[in-house]
DNA sequence: CTGAAAGCGCTTACAG
DNA sequence: CTGAAAGCGCTTACAG
């Protein structure tokens, strides 16, 4: 058993007092006088008292605990990006004196569908969802009856509240930025029946040619992956472009390397682009211009979204996109400048 | 205000029987009959009946949640490694009905000595700290009065129970290794007077030369860092060892771009081990031989030890050391052996 | 096998 | 300004 904890009552009854009283002075309301609470106050610290939350929460029946739910296999060793959010969501949580409570979500219960566990046993009042979970999964979701919101991914049911970065218009952006360097010859890595992010950044490039009368080049999308997932060998054969706009940081890594093998050095023969500006963008030689996530606005705003939620659960926020920013380092060089950069 | 929750009472009401039966029932207690006992969890499972863990926390006196208190240094961009801990003792906290509840600690708070708020807010039944912590606040938690275990980190206060990578047999057993495939002049990268691993590891490199009757050389000493952890140019001048023992991958992956930037290839040249596992562990040409921390085993021995102390208050287990795994990749050549791998 | 009573430590609504 | 009473939803100890 715990040993036991100095309570309202002790603090009470040590000072003459009801407990009703020592509730409303340390929660500073009103119906007690200045010196009695202070002196309250006081009192309590002596005593090491610290509140038993659990109580508190039962009789307001909130937990001030929200659930961040993680499918098992965004855990994995690289990706360190979803814990970076989760950080940042618990950072951020903490300012409406809310916890996080973290559940991976294996495979076995994402399958069979059965609810999380967090939410079987009402250990939270809302729950943030980090990563893509399967259709039917995000289906049962809709009979979950607290507020959720979706972070870093959206599904085409507009019941569900998401928030996403902005991957059309980063690229749209980045791609922008060569043109005006003077590219007009720019390709996109990735393949592009793959993920639904990776859609939308090519189709952020494919508005920033078609903006500037840039024909679009079958010749220029060049597959990085297949359709499950697994990285190719990108093909570099034929005409090239000056550019290359890549779907994330680790493609453009790679592609500077298989670039280099082929004896050709980048930003001098070709420019290149990542997305993410995650560890890869750094290990690159030259360090990569590329567009970050912009975790922390993410995360603070799916945070004020689940708080409102639960405060008002008709309140409905949709898709909301969030800019990433633009990073300029030394991958990118003006195309009639072949000088060293 | 929260929509209500289906409640035992509910229950109870709809079938006619005492809430106590109902508790009993599906807490899988004696006292109620067989029949009973089935009828009442398929009631209630039809009527959407899930336990407020609340109201058995309080009853109890135990939350249920133990707090993972991560210093915010340990927070930043490269320490997923962090991160991968946390997500494992979340993981194995679930085998024990509990949950995770992260506390990022701030600078600030730190520096201020404030404890935890999980603590003083008493959400949480026992803390794992995870990541060093500074000696004054290290003396502090002396004075909180629920278990805690320090996870890959240990200080001489011999109070604490730690449970730490055993880096000292780790580089012990690369260094066996490297000698058993004919190196003599082994050299050791890290500076010995940085971090208490650092030096252990280099100790354990030195046990191996001792072993060997290998005479320990100040010149194959290589200092990677300056006192406050700044990264230095590695100086390879003079007489150069065959193979280096690098304090961690980081700096074994700095190593070989630089011998590489000089000329030299590895392993065909130089033999080099690393330490971690982590990223960079892969990102090597060749890729490296290096020990990987067992953050799994480690996570179920913190999780196991805090969930045996919260039942009983005087256990003690002191430090707990856990052998990592060697990992054996190509950045290694035998020494008589110049043809490639 | 079943249930009435008490209690975990708070807070709220109300009475004085 | 202060406090007695009731209640949040469970579980435990005890009585029948």
């Amino acid at each position: 058993m715990k040993n036991r904890q100095v309570t309202m009552k002790d603090i009470a009854k040590r000072m003459g007092v009801s407990s009703v009283t020592i509730s409303k002075a340390l929660n500073d309301k009103d119906g007690v006088s200045e010196e009695l609470k202070a002196e309250i106050k006081r009192v309590s610290i002596e005593m090491g008292y610290r509140i038993n939350t659990l109580a508190k929460s039962m009789k307001e029946g909130y937990s001030y605990n929200i659930g961040i739910l993680i499918p098992e296999r965004f855990t994995g060793d690289l990706q360190s990006f979803y814990m970076k959010f989760y950080n940042q969501v618990s950072k951020v949580l903490e300012n409406y004196n809310y916890y996080a409570i973290l559940e991976i979500l294996d495979k076995k219960d994402e399958e069979e569908l059965n609810f999380p566990r967090i939410y079987s046993e009402n250990k939270v009042d809302g729950i943030i969802v980090l990563g893509q979970l399967n259709n039917d999964y995000i289906e049962m979701f809709q009979n979950i009856d607290i507020p959720n919101v979706f972070l870093d991914f959206y599904t085409d049911n507009s019941q569900f509240d998401s928030i996403v970065t902005d991957n059309f218009y980063g690229v749209y952006e980045l791609t922008n930025y060569l043109i005006k360097l003077g590219h007009t010859n720019i390709g996109f890595v990735g393949n592009i029946h793959s993920t639904s992010s990776i859609q939308d950044r090519y189709l952020g490039y494919y508005k920033s040619l078609l903006e500037h009368n840039i024909p679009l080049k079958d010749s220029y999308i060049f597959k990085d992956r297949d359709d499950y997932g697994k990285y190719l060998d990108i093909e570099l054969t034929g005409d090239l472009p000056t550019a290359f706009v890549c779907n994330c940081d680790q493609v453009a890594y790679n592609l500077i390397r298989r670039l280099n093998s082929l004896g050709y050095n980048v930003p001098n023969d070709f420019s290149v682009v990542g997305f993410d500006d995650d560890i890869y963008a750094s290990l690159t030689t030259p360090p990569l211009t590329t567009v970050a996530v912009d975790v922390k606005e993410m995360s603070s705003v799916a945070v004020k979204i689940i708080i409102k939620k639960i405060k008002d659960k008709t309140a409905k926020y949709g898709r909301i996109l969030i800019k990433g920013n633009v990073i300029y380092r030394e991958s990118v060089n003006r195309i009639d400048c072949y000088s060293k950069s």
